[in-house]
DNA sequence: AAACCATGTTAGATTATATAACATACCGTT
DNA sequence: AACGGTATGTTATATAATCTAACATGGTTT
């Protein structure tokens, strides 16, 4: 199991679709970035792209708004959330870092191409949250 | 759950997307699809939205012309394994094969629960062409 | 009531993409 | 050598998709 956060990471999708994958308006995207929420990554032009990350942790929000959760308590649980991610379990870490690191677009765009190919049709691990895929 | 999954013939990626994916130009993949290599989607306003799939042919197209085939014989190659796939391979049901060429949400889930219900796993002989997920 | 929160709506600007036409380098034939 | 086809580049023009910013609004809190 490798770097599959290369691919959950990697800004593909505009906001059209994003709106379309999760049933919310621009407005509640872009406010949710405003406040915090998510970061989608921007084109040269200024446009948003977001990652299965990005989509998922929408997702997250979608569900705990409609369960009464304000932004500001979401705001928390992501935070609590990514403390306990930022725990490396023993050894997951190393090619993972070493591909935060310094890696050209290119490179990258290699290796993203590489998962894919062997992406195949497993499904993930349990996550924590429902999760794309 | 919640929802999305992301399959692999749904229209989620803008032309700019894929030319990063791919390395192709704009005008390369436009040239493609007016040769029948491929069929993305169109949004309203009739932009060109692709899925996995196309992405895994245009990688295909890309890898084939470096080696150099025509475009010609790569439309016959393509018809070729089209047929190939539409040969059920004994041992696949057609219903696995069908869901791996994916359609309706409902009817993945019917399909589904029918496999459950018959203790089938599913495993695809190891196929064809390497592919995208 | 006043203030705040989350979202809707509108206006105006800019980017990304579309089609279409013409240009060109590289072939293989005649 | 001239010719025609193939695959791609380039340019022009149009329009769709997205951006920011501002104002509007129905619920909640205070």
């Amino acid at each position: 199991m490798g770097g599959s956060q290369i691919r959950r990471n990697m800004p593909l999708f505009s906001i059209g679709i994003v709106m379309q994958l999760t049933d919310l308006t621009a407005r509640q995207i872009r406010y949710y970035e405003e406040h915090g929420l998510i970061s989608p990554a921007r084109t040269e032009g200024n446009k948003r792209l977001f990652s299965l990350n990005d989509i998922d942790k929408l997702l997250e929000v979608k569900d705990l708004i409609d369960q009464g959760v304000n932004l500001a308590g979401i705001k928390q649980i992501f935070n609590v959330k990514q403390q306990q991610d930022d725990v490396p379990t023993d050894e997951e870490n190393k090619e993972a870092e070493k591909v935060r690191k310094d890696l050209s677009d290119a490179e990258l765009r290699k290796l993203l191409r590489k998962e894919l190919l062997r992406a195949g049709r497993f499904n993930r691990g349990q996550g924590h949250p429902p999760r794309l895929q």
